[in-house]
RNA sequence: GGAGGGAUGCCCGAGUGGUUAAAGGGGGCAGACUGUAAAUCUGUUGGCUUGCGCCUACGGAGGUUCAAAUCCUCCUCCCUCCA
């Protein structure tokens, strides 16, 4: 029963067996899950696997949630990135802090230890390194998938790129853990914390592995670095119009992944969309879901109405900001006007924007490129659907 | 240690003396339309107190030339093959 839960949303689970066995046994198990040190906003990407952890939680196992300052130094090799600059201590530290505040959003902190790999791994030595590095092969580090599509296509590997799995499975012989969790792009490193735990003597962990969200743009993993992220700390309006902004296929996928609707339930929204159900009211629906789960139930209604104004009735926005900008001639040129109100990056942006006739001021569309606003003039500037602000003019 | 290949705008990737702010694609942004910030179509995508003007840009530093991303020299980084 217990197992059927857990299996539920998993992409997969090694070995099945051996983790029926440690359910049985009836003690509490120890899960681990390692987290990056360097980016501490939390996006819903990661609820999928910290809402699986939340899960073993109310079964009564402890979580191990593993920030990898140590591992932060290397990076993992999933690519792009090389050796990463080493973390202050203070710097990880506060990470670790902002960590914990939006993950007890989700876990519960009475079973949830945190720990650091630099904890064990600042002690090791050369010597003790070596040893490690030595239960691994090339050949079998070569598996990895990205190792081997880096090698064979004539991409660079640094050598200490291979001690990031070794390291991350050596937290698992630490931790001793019984299972460990992670995403699908993380099978390999996983599976080689089950190797080094034979090595030591201990029993295994069962490997679990999470689907893995894909950003906004549906093709790329959801990240910060690529922008293409739903935060967990966003504010309302903000989540409820980046979940508008998905795609009606890609809708589903967030569906699957995110929704805590039954498995009937969600497909009998599939079913009513197959019937000709327009996907933009399943998306409002889901998309309240999650900002009541982030937030409140009150500030998920007040999301969707204000979709509703801005969007479909094109009204503007109750909050506009609003900044004050100084001139001693008298006026401000339109584009730098823009530019200064950071509506666009530069001048020649905003040029281009009242071009394109994106440029509105108190509603009207503005065509002449060399208006001048003049001192004491107070509007609402608009660029494109989306951004607003007020300027006033001063003298002085 | 030897031989060869490469580094281009946010990313990928053409270009091998002038017509190149640099093809094409991706992404971004905008407009139209719409069912929404979906889909589709179109435009746009270095900066500058912007209508034809100036400045910056093709790994870095010099040089040749009226003129260089394109030729030469040195340097940095990367890749391949041989040892």
């Amino acid at each position: 029963m217990t197992l059927a839960q857990i299996k539920q949303g998993t992409h997969e689970i090694l070995l099945e067996e051996e983790l029926r066995t440690k359910l049985k046994s009836g003690k509490p198990l120890r899960i681990k899950a390692g987290f990056d040190p360097t980016a501490p906003d939390l996006h819903i990407g990661h609820t999928v696997l910290l809402n699986k952890l939340r899960q073993f939680q109310n079964l009564g196992h402890t979580i191990y949630f593993l920030i990898g300052d140590f591992t932060g130094m290397i990076g993992d090799p999933t690519g792009k990135n090389i050796t990463r600059q080493a973390l202050s201590r203070e710097k990880v530290l506060e990470n670790a802090q902002t960590y914990q505040a939006q993950i007890y959003k989700i876990l519960n902190p009475d079973t949830t230890k945190i720990c650091f790999n630099s904890e064990w791994m600042n002690k090791m030595d050369a010597g003790e390194l070596i040893k490690l590095a030595a239960q691994h092969t090339v050949a079998r580090m070569l598996e990895r998938d990205d190792f081997h599509k880096r090698y064979t296509s004539g991409q660079p590997i640094a050598i200490h790129e291979f001690l990031y799995p070794l390291i991350q499975g050596y937290d698992s012989v630490v931790l001793k853990a019984d299972v460990e969790l992670g995403g699908t792009d993380q099978k390999f490193n996983l599976l080689v914390g089950r190797e080094l735990q034979k090595h030591y003597g201990q029993t295994p962990q069962v490997v679990l592995t999470m689907p893995i969200l894909e950003g906004l743009d549906g093709v790329q993993k959801m990240s910060k670095s690529l922008g293409n992220y739903i935060g967990i700390e966003e504010p309302s309006d903000e989540m409820f119009g980046k979940i508008m902004s998905i795609s009606d296929t890609l809708m589903w996928r967030y569906i699957d992944l995110l929704s805590f609707k039954t498995p009937a339930q969600i497909q009998q929204w599939k079913k009513s969309a197959d019937e000709g159900a327009n996907p933009r009211d399943i998306k409002v629906e889901f998309a309240q879901e999650i900002v009541e789960r982030f937030h409140s139930r009150a500030a998920a209604q007040q999301a969707y109405e204000n979709f509703i104004a801005r969007f479909k009735r094109g009204e503007m926005p109750e909050d506009i900001p609003e900044v004050t900008l100084k001139t001693e001639t008298g006026y401000i040129p339109i584009g730098a006007l823009l530019k200064q109100a950071n509506l666009t990056p530069s001048t020649s942006e905003a040029m281009r924007m009242i071009k394109q006739g994106a440029v509105k001021i108190d509603g009207e569309r503005v065509s002449d490129r060399a208006l001048k606003m003049p001192v004491t003039s107070n509007h609402i500037y608009q660029v494109g659907k989306r951004r607003f602000v007020r300027v006033m003019i001063t003298d002085n």
